[in-house]
DNA sequence: CTATCGCACTGTAGT
DNA sequence: AGTGCGATAG
């Protein structure tokens, strides 16, 4: 035993007896239902210190997590507890750490060594493909509700021959005009299967195929992994319950951690039933609870507590705190969005004067990642430097997936999506009509496309047959390249030799240099990471790298020490913690979100979601909704969020409606107009017409459902001019704004609050379309 | 086959 | 808002 591990048989003293109990509890089957700031990650790093201080071998341990950021939060605490033992601790997410056997056992599955990931988009990409080659109508058969319908069945390890087989199944894709649902998931399987890809369910369930089919597979794993632990297990759906259920059947050591309370993916097949079900699949399975927590206030821990009675299904626990009672939860009503983000930068501002805080103290959390944009305006305003979790993805620029297409298709030339993406681009004079004869050709041959353009049948394809030959010659120079160079000269080669590098650098926009720097910035990326070693040892090859990077996201490369405000989604905050939140949008339609109530009804995970938000806090909880929200021109929500009257009145205080310090100003249009300066180069350089104003994203009426906030009355809206003073239905008085626009003339309607500043803009162009 | 432009669509979360 | 697509002209 060293060192490192001795010292941390004190810390054991530091736990409390229920967190003692658990980390003791290393055999046999155990599930710890941790409340939120209990200590979870705490008892998760000392027990598995304890096993190793137990002499269990780190080879034998799994411990799975559910994203990067708990994965890589777990090995930098387990790294401090026990040192360098914690390198041969198999450690990760479920989707890397079957990514990783899946790339040893391939073969077994008749997948290459090097398959393909494909990520959310390229899926999608390949289902309109599909949709496409069927002659499917696409407003029927839209490839979001395919993919989502697909990722149900594999998550529920439904393969296509058996999707029918359940009749509830097959009436509701009839009803829904799909039936041949069906036929679309076996086909997407077959391509999917002969590009040499997975998406991300297939990491799942052909991990489950894996062990079903291969006895002597699933008997090495199991030896392999005699003690197993998971982590957020509220959040597993089927698939993954199934996998561990096999992986875990001889040795009966598996050791879940959850809370049921913070159950926030059902919407994409978790289920809580996986909780539930453990004891009756485990008998002799131990339960311990942990319910005292350490990171917030008395207040924010009661309401949060009163707050989850109200859902029904439950483990009974009581979540209790020592600390200090604390800060009432306050609550801010503003008029918009812009408003509602002014003032968080406001209140931020303040907290830092009065109370000498730190800008990465502070934790904005929305529930959807669109919301960011008004905060991040008024945070940049103030000064105030923020960071952004989530969103687009660096690895989902375009530029960045050009280049990670070729070198996919360079260690796996079948993956047509890749393929499909790169073949003329840079233009090489390879289009439509000889993509499409291609394309047929590997139809008739049930070929993939590679195969067709890799042989004699080139011929057939006439002109441009030659164009494509070197194309196909250009991916085999680059395969060539790979066993004798470093995976950091192969991609800078690819960059250079494509044309991507040539093409971008000849862009002199402003946005085509950012994306010249973006290819620079994976560049170095591929650089440092061929440099480095993996966990055997080994150099990182260039399909380590890209098995790598799909399945991360931007938030997994942080910059720790940066003292910045942290702007996310509530779902990405699980697991965090800071000492001040700010929870905005607290409005009806957006948190409890219209989706989760209109299709799944689903009230329950809202409310969940609502108090995962709350129990980030340890010091300060401040809510805010805006008095009207649009998205897309349209209004969204006009009304506070129910939650709010579901917190108890002794631990909130609803503040005043904002009042700014700004003074009052009247309206000018013209003064608008010569204050308004386009924000982006390329409307300066007079690229696109710009709204005269600021803030106007004008939708077409005829189009746009009418809502209440566009149904106003006025027979004579065609008649609208610049200036005009008009009626409202819902909002009163407004001020006709127009727009010069190619074509047609736009307009919208702005309206004032009580000092006269504009405050709300309704858009319209097209007016006269009105029937 | 390519370039350009206007139009339509999007819409919850993350691997 | 941003982006992808299709129509159209070159």
């Amino acid at each position: 035993m060293n060192k490192e591990l001795e010292s941390s048989i004190d810390f054991l003293k530091e736990l409390n007896p229920a967190q003692q109990d658990a980390v003791k509890e290393i055999e046999g089957p155990v599930m710890i239902i941790a409340g939120a700031g209990s200590g979870k990650t705490r008892v998760l790093t000392y027990r598995i210190a304890y096993m190793l201080q137990h002499k269990i071998d780190a080879f034998h341990i799994l411990s799975l997590t559910f994203t990067n950021k708990a994965a890589k939060e777990m090995r930098h605490r387990i790294e401090k507890v026990v040192g360098s033992e914690a390198r041969n601790l198999w450690m990760g997410t479920f989707h890397s750490v079957f990514a990783k056997i899946l790339r040893i056992e391939a073969e077994k599955l008749g997948y290459p060594k090097a398959f393909t990931i494909y990520d959310t988009d390229d899926a999608k990409k390949l289902l309109k493909t599909i949709i496409e080659e069927m002659a499917l109508d696409s407003a029927v058969y839209k490839p979001n509700v395919i993919y989502n319908r697909i990722s149900q069945a594999k998550n529920a390890l439904i393969f296509p021959y058996e999707y029918y087989k359940d009749k509830e199944r097959e009436a509701s894709d009839q009803t829904s005009g799909m039936s041949k649902m069906g036929e679309i998931y076996t086909t997407y399987c077959q391509r999917c299967f002969k590009a040499g890809a997975m998406d991300f369910d297939d990491l799942l369930l052909k991990m489950y195929e894996l062990l079903q089919k291969h006895p002597k597979t699933l008997e090495h794993y199991q030896h392999k992994f005699q003690y197993i632990m998971v982590d957020e297990y509220q959040d597993t759906n089927f698939s993954q319950y199934m996998i561990l259920k096999m992986l875990a059947a001889v040795h009966h050591n598996i050791c879940v951690v959850g809370d049921d309370a913070q159950s926030i993916y059902a919407f994409r097949g978790a289920t809580i039933r996986n909780i539930l079900n453990f004891n009756q699949e485990y008998p002799e399975m131990k339960t311990f609870k942990l319910e005292q927590n350490y990171r917030s206030t008395q207040t924010i821990v009661k309401a949060a507590g009163e707050l989850i009675k109200k859902n029904k299904e439950q483990i009974e626990k009581n979540v209790w705190t020592e600390n200090t009672e604390g800060d009432k939860i306050k609550i801010y009503k503003t008029l918009t969005d812009n408003e509602e983000g002014k003032l968080v930068a406001d209140l931020i501002f303040d907290d830092k004067m009065q109370h000498q805080m730190y800008n990465k103290e502070f934790a904005i959390l929305y529930r959807t990642n669109s919301q960011s944009r008004a905060l991040e305006e008024a945070l940049r305003k103030m000064n105030i430097a923020y960071r952004i979790y989530g969103g687009m993805s660096f690895y989902q620029r375009k530029e960045i997936k050009d280049l990670i297409a070729y070198l996919r298709l360079v260690l796996n030339p079948n993956d047509e999506i890749s393929l499909d993406r790169v073949i003329n681009y840079p233009v090489r004079g390879i289009g439509k009509t000889t993509m499409e004869k291609i394309r047929v050709m590997a139809s008739e041959q049930n070929k993939s496309l590679w195969e067709i353009i890799d042989s004699n049948d080139l011929l057939k394809i006439g002109a441009s047959g030659n164009k494509v030959r070197e194309f196909v010659m250009l991916i085999k120079s680059f395969k060539a390249e790979l066993s004798r160079k470093s995976a950091y000269d192969v991609a800078y080669r690819v960059a250079k030799e494509s044309g991507i590098l040539k093409d971008l650098y000849e862009d002199k926009t402003v946005e085509g240099m950012s994306r010249f720097e973006n290819v620079e910035e994976l560049l170095n990326g591929i650089k440092e990471f061929s440099q480095s070693k993996d966990e055997s040892g080994e150099p990182i090859t260039l399909d380590l790298y890209l098995q790598d990077i799909a399945l991360l996201t931007d938030a997994d490369k942080d910059v720790e020490g940066d003292d910045k405000v942290t702007l996310m989604t509530i779902h990405a905050a699980k697991g965090l913690e800071f000492p001040h939140v700010y929870l905005v949008g607290m409005e009806e339609n957006l948190f409890p979100s219209q989706m989760a109530l209109s299709s799944r009804n689903d009230l329950e995970e809202e409310r969940r979601l609502f108090y995962v938000a709350i129990t980030r806090a340890e010091r300060k909880v401040t809510l805010s909704f805006a008095d009207t929200r649009f998205r897309f021109g349209q209004l969204i929500s006009n009304e506070p969020s129910r939650f709010l009257e579901e917190l108890p009145a002794e631990y909130i205080h609803f503040m005043t409606p904002v009042k700014t310090n700004l003074p009052p100003r009247k309206f000018n249009l013209d003064q608008e107009r010569h204050n308004f300066k386009p924000t982006s180069l390329k409307a300066q350089l007079g690229g696109h017409p710009k709204p005269l104003l600021p803030d106007i994203n004008f939708k077409p009426l005829h189009k746009a459902q009418p809502t209440e906030a566009t149904s106003f009355e006025a027979d004579n809206t065609d008649t609208l001019e610049a200036g005009n003073h008009v009626e409202h239905q819902r909002f009163g008085k407004g001020l006709v704004a127009a727009m010069e626009g190619k074509g047609s003339e736009r307009k919208a309607i702005i309206e004032f609050d009580q000092y006269g500043r504009k405050v709300l803009i309704l858009r319209f162009a097209k007016l006269k379309i009105v029937e």
